[in-house]
DNA sequence: CCGGCATAGTGTCCGGAGCACACCCGAGTC
DNA sequence: GACTCGGGTGTGCTCCGGACACTATGCCGG
């Protein structure tokens, strides 16, 4: 089978790069490349859009199909379109960025990809084509967004500790937080239910843990309400 | 000439939106389109990327094309690619969002633009394909971003009167400022350079004229400085 | 020449938010 | 039962943002 035009047409890929949260290290979702170009080098995942799905459907099933994750944050993050970005000839990819709980999933490595793993952000191997381009431009996204909008929550179980919440910001932005300022705030805002449970097995004063009130916070996102910090 | 590809392949376009402030209206670049599909409707202008420029030489090419605009801030702003976008078949679109000063440029309409001329972006004519959302996608953008960046001062002349500068920010964020606080806020960052000139040929009292002083914020941006309103 | 008009330009006060700061609590360990 | 380790809490000061109204200047017209 083949398909003929009469200008010519560049490929068009997605890849998405994917972010969880292991204690107090951010990570990144990597592939191993299994086919040429790059064979045996760790990217992103991604591949080839299908010419009847749509952009995010496509990065859907890509992430689905090599590594088994089904994220529940998924946004578009930038479209990379350099000549020579790939070996290959012409190829745009579009870039997505995407939030998941660690704990809550399980890698599989499946079709071009022979093995998937998290990485450190701060400590990846040589990355294939331009994907460290992209996963620099992740990071400093993410790092705009988790401030004004709660899509930090998507990196944390369900059930969580004011602490774990506070090491994820920091750890994101780089930067110390006041343990009492970080709380007064966060509680403030009233987004969080307090659960009548607390941590399990530490060896310490156990933490009462909290859940995200996602329903509150659509109803506050309606009036006009806005997060921060 | 034709090309033959083993997979099918989408075609790739640009598209952009060009905002251009016109006293307190807030006016965006159209081109009428000169043949199909969509021939006689406004559109945006745009076109397909050849296979050996970047994204954004592309945005720049087609534009120039389309409309003779040489766009200072050019950006990317998002890519749309659901598969029923273009009547055609399959286009991906890159959109692209720029800012130029009005009264620095002439449109000149070429190519496959009938015409060109500024609407103001609350009273568009129909659009054609989903330019309209692209459009809307464009002015969110253009909301977000004016507030902690400079880059409302590509919308105005060189020189320009602190009350320009506050109707240019009235109109993109739909709401009204407070004079003093106004001036107080952006004086205080010292990103103005005040001149010794006032405007001409006003039949009232002559405001003083200032100009943005692009080398003193590249020095504050390097040490952590960040613009806000 | 004078009065009117249109916009320029300017300072203060108040309340809320951010930030710095230090101590007691509870649970497990040895 | 003493120690250790993080959990959890309140106060005061400062600074910033927002509300608010009057005088100054230049042009125009009568």
């Amino acid at each position: 089978m083949s398909y003929t035009y009469e200008y010519p047409r560049p490929s068009l890929t997605v890849d998405c790069v994917v972010f969880g949260l292991d204690d107090d290290d951010l990570k990144v979702l990597l592939i191993q490349r299994g086919v040429e170009p790059f064979e045996g080098r760790w990217a992103l995942p991604g591949g080839f859009v299908k010419m009847d799905e749509s952009l995010e459907a496509a990065a859907r099933r890509e992430l689905e199909e090599e590594s088994g994750l089904r994220p529940g944050h998924l946004e578009q993050l930038y479209t990379f379109g350099e000549p020579d970005r790939d070996p290959r000839g012409r190829v745009i990819t579009v870039a997505y960025f995407a939030l998941v709980k660690l704990s809550a999933h399980v890698l599989r490595a499946a079709t071009d990809a022979r093995e998937a793993a998290w990485f450190s952000v701060w400590d990846t191997p040589k990355l294939a084509f331009d994907h460290a381009d992209i996963l620099n431009t992740a990071l400093q996204r993410l790092k705009g967004k988790v401030r004004y909008q709660p899509i930090g929550f998507e990196l944390l179980p369900p059930k969580f500790t004011l602490t774990q919440l506070q090491r994820l910001y920091e750890v994101v932005l780089e930067r110390d937080l006041d343990k009492r300022n970080f709380r007064k705030k966060i509680l403030a805002m009233d987004l969080l239910e307090e659960l009548d449970e607390v941590e399990q097995d530490v060896s310490h004063r156990a933490a009462r843990l909290y859940r995200f009130d996602h329903k509150k916070y659509r109803q506050l996102e309606k009036a006009g309400f806005n997060f921060e910090l």
